[in-house]
RNA sequence: GGAGGGGUGCCGGAGUGGUUAAUCGGAGCAGACUGUAAAUCUGCCGCUCGGAAGGGCUACGUAGGUUCGAAUCCUACCCCCUCCA
């Protein structure tokens, strides 16, 4: 690898590398990697959050190097402490599986399937006895834990902190003796459960796993981390549309940082954007329109991409109708309204919403604000409905 | 085991017998302005019937009770926190 190769893959998109110096030496001492990779089946979906990571892995795969991906079987009856987030459910072994597939479905869309090796924590922890717990939790000191970020935040405001969600880090961090991994990755709020799994290697006689934390990237709503519990989150497996629409709606303040993360631009090149629109020679909105068209690329192709940008000139650039929308029916002779069938086909939530929006004047039919509920019966076939911004149907 | 404090809508957090679907903030949605950006202003923000006016239902940890009337009072239960042991 040249030098110039490394720092790219060190630095461009990186938080933070512990520790940085020997992780170079394990890369240029030649050897495959073990990568190791967790993964929380009781929440399936991957977001461009997850993506930062999942793309580091693939540049590391790219040279020749090895994904763990483990399935968190027995973690995710815990539910991650990290982010202060409650309880979760407990999932039945079939939910478990179920969301394995669709984990995965969605994460060989960026790392490469033939250069990962799946692993479950059943396969370790199944043999586990309490012998085994009493050893490992024997290593580790309540004010060790507390040091943790979200912990000590908790304990200090007098929220109740599961004893089990302190055996969580254990268990994460065991994860890396069980596999033998060189490289953890993570978002940097995982950096605490990283380090558990350091030491642990270190007390067992390995070799201790180098962290590699990537950046937590900031949600739609431009200011709390992306996750989909705030749903402010961009899916990998949304539709093109609704992926370039929803890059565009992001605040312009994160267009370099979604650069820089989600996309193989080049540094120069982002660099130029960055110039362009500090000097006010480029509007945002343009650089933000390459930035979606390069996300919705990268999961869809181009040709979807071009589509998705095609279809968001035409329709909120230049305010027309889309292709595809929804078709409401007009029931002959069944007394119906508008309200009533904007519900039944889910754009809007009830019947209530749907006439809080009726009375805030943002509907309209063939480019008419209407104010009152319609009969649909007198409305008639081939009319054109917008509810809101984004929202189309037609009868 | 003992003493005390607390559980409110998506989240935070007011409210201690009626005029409270419940102050306020955040999030979210919509309108104006725009570039589906930000900032700002305005409105909405449980479900349902109604064109509207207005009505019905459900809701303040759970289950009962007192009362014309309860998120607010009483009883039991569940859960959380703090201090003592």
């Amino acid at each position: 690898m040249t030098i110039p190769e490394l720092s790219w893959l060190l630095k461009r998109g990186v938080a933070e590398i512990i520790v940085e110096a020997d992780l170079v030496k394990l890369l240029e001492s030649g050897g495959p990697l073990r990568l190791k990779q967790g993964f929380d089946p009781s929440c399936p979906d991957i977001h461009l959050g997850h993506v930062v990571g999942l793309r580091k892995l693939r540049h590391f795969q790219e040279r020749g190097h090895r994904v763990v991906l483990i399935v968190g079987d027995w973690t995710a009856q815990i539910g991650d402490p990290s982010g202060e987030s409650t309880t979760r459910p407990m999932l039945s072994p079939e939910e478990v599986q179920a969301n394995a597939q669709t984990y995965m479905n969605q994460f060989f869309k960026v790392v490469d399937k033939d250069k990962t090796e799946v692993r479950w924590q059943s396969e370790w922890y199944n043999k586990f006895g309490l012998d085994d717990i009493v050893k490992l939790t024997s290593k580790f000191t309540v004010a060790q834990l507390l040091a943790r970020e979200d912990f000590e935040k908790r304990y200090n405001s007098g929220r109740p902190i599961a004893l089990t969600e302190m055996l969580y880090p254990l268990l994460q961090g065991y994860d890396s003796v069980a596999i033998k991994a060189d490289v953890e990755f993570g978002g940097t709020d995982q950096k605490f459960n990283c380090l558990v799994g350091r030491e642990l290697q270190q007390m067992v006689g390995q070799p201790p796993q180098q962290v590699f934390l990537v950046p937590l990237l900031v949600g739609t709503g431009g200011s709390q981390k992306m996750s989909k519990s705030l749903g402010n989150y961009i899916g990998v497996d949304e539709p093109p549309k609704e992926i370039y629409g929803k890059v565009m709606s992001v605040p312009d303040d994160l267009i370099i940082d979604y650069f820089e993360l989600v996309t193989d631009v080049s540094d120069k090149e982002i660099a130029e954007f960055k110039e362009q629109m500090a000097s006010g020679s480029v509007n945002p909105m343009v650089v933000k329109k390459r930035l979606a068209y390069e996300i919705v690329a990268q999961f869809h192709g181009a040709q979807a991409a071009c589509e998705a940008e095609d279809d968001f000139t035409r329709v909120f650039q230049k305010g027309e109708v889309p292709e595809e929308i929804v078709t409401l029916s007009v029931s002959i002779g069944l007394k119906t309204t508008l309200t009533a069938e904007l519900t039944k086909a889910g754009l809007t939530k009830s019947r209530s919403e749907a006439r809080r929006l009726l009375a805030q004047g943002a509907i309209e039919v063939d480019g008419e604000t209407v104010i009152e509920d319609i009969d649909m019966t007198k409305l008639g076939k081939g009319r054109k409905i917008k509810i809101g911004k984004r929202r189309f149907a037609s009868t």
